[in-house]
DNA sequence: ATAAATTATGGCAATATTATGGCAATTAAT
DNA sequence: ATTAATTGCCATAATATTGCCATAATTTAT
């Protein structure tokens, strides 16, 4: 789904510019000229991210005054700045006030837009991160304990959740071999041999069908399954 | 506790220089001339921040080298540069590799100071999504903790107050699963598993009352459940 | 090569977990 | 006091998962 940014400009022909480069880009524009009627629509729909020039028609601070407001209605919504003025205390003044990024008006096209995707992925970076040590890699095996997701090659292995803790165990460390009772173990179960070699076969099955040529999982006879990169 | 700042950086008395005024603003700061050592420090420990600059000694691209290995230790670590270059093409290219900010070495310490603060403060309001009054926006979903009110695409879902905070518990982070324990602690109840059941339900039911197709609560069988996007 | 041991596979019954509708108890509002 | 809303919980239905077995396929050892 395309981010909707909300660009608030009071010139009329460069705010067409920007906004229909930010569109070529990808984004969802909405704009609005006047204090009044930004805070209408921050009021109707919280945008992705809002980009707000500072000085609107008479009022100077019109900009700061709608990154205050704006705060206050969520704390994490992305706010950059984009100002004629290029003065340190404006820009500082406007970094206090809780904005992402402040930029001179001057700048290319091209930097403005780096500058938002930068903010966004920045979001999604935070979005994404789990909370230390909850995440194992192996290759192209992504295993999120968080989540309770299983990844391959970016696709999502929809496991139960004793394979998701014997799939685990194996991963945990790549190449050691597990034996049938330390995976119990660590799917926290005590079961028969037999049904360990069940589980074993429809995790494998499950990864069969994302990506045929799987076989990461090895056994070694007479010992139990291990992980191969 | 004091905010980790790695400082790389080759002119030893311009180092210095940034580094005693971040000191001075109670960050911890470690420094590393050259592209080796820096990296050492990152493999040690990652530090809450780095700052880079492009050109070390003879290698003019160090500091984006340093960049693309430090956004594959973390990709949420974050990065500004710092550079005695400033045409727009590096700008760019550097907001690319996954820098938060790119400075010109010619703005004022202050400057460069609110810059680091306003990019802490990001973190922190994306870390703590959670705290009171303000708003969660995931998606179509708008939760504002002041007025108890949820929005689902622009329409009020009216939940009772356990069902709200048991919303706000599954989607002030998105794709978490979270057990009935603390869906329990985060609405204030303490009953019987089934309840939670049972509140989910009625959740859904109001969410699908408005739009037939919801399905963003989903079930991890054993487990508990995820908001999901 | 053959026997013995081990593992793979498909299927099915048993079990565990969750969904649903309803009801009684409690709380809040009029 | 009466009504309405909320809440906790239960019985029952609907699902998902799990354990295990018979049988086939492999592997290992002799």
């Amino acid at each position: 789904m395309a981010k909707q940014v909300v660009l608030v400009e009071d010139e009329p022909i460069l705010c067409e510019n920007y906004a229909s480069a930010m569109r070529a880009n990808g984004y969802e524009v909405i704009t609005a000229d006047n204090k009044q009627s930004a805070l209408e629509l921050f009021q109707r729909r919280l945008p992705d991210m809002a980009v707000l020039d500072i000085g609107l028609q008479d009022d100077m601070e019109a900009g700061f005054d709608l990154c205050r407001e704006l705060r206050a209605l969520s704390s994490s919504l992305p706010i950059i700045f984009l100002t004629a003025r290029d003065s340190d205390f404006d820009t500082i003044s406007g970094l206090r006030l809780g904005a992402d990024d402040y930029l001179s008006k001057d700048i290319s096209m091209p930097h403005l837009l780096a500058r938002m995707s930068a903010l966004f992925r920045r979001i999604q970076a935070l979005d994404n991160k789990t909370d230390a040590g909850d995440i194992v890699k192996a290759g192209d095996l992504l295993i999120d304990t968080i989540r309770f997701q299983v990844k391959w090659r970016q696709q999502l292995v929809d496991l139960s959740l004793t394979e998701f803790w014997m799939l685990h165990c194996l991963v945990k460390r790549v190449g050691h071999v597990k034996n049938r009772e330390q995976l119990m173990q660590d799917a926290n179960i005590f079961v028969d041999d037999s049904t360990i070699t069940s589980h074993i076969k429809r995790i494998r099955k499950k990864f069969k069908q994302l990506d045929n040529a799987f076989d990461h999982i090895e056994t070694i006879y007479g010992v139990g399954y291990r992980w191969k990169s």
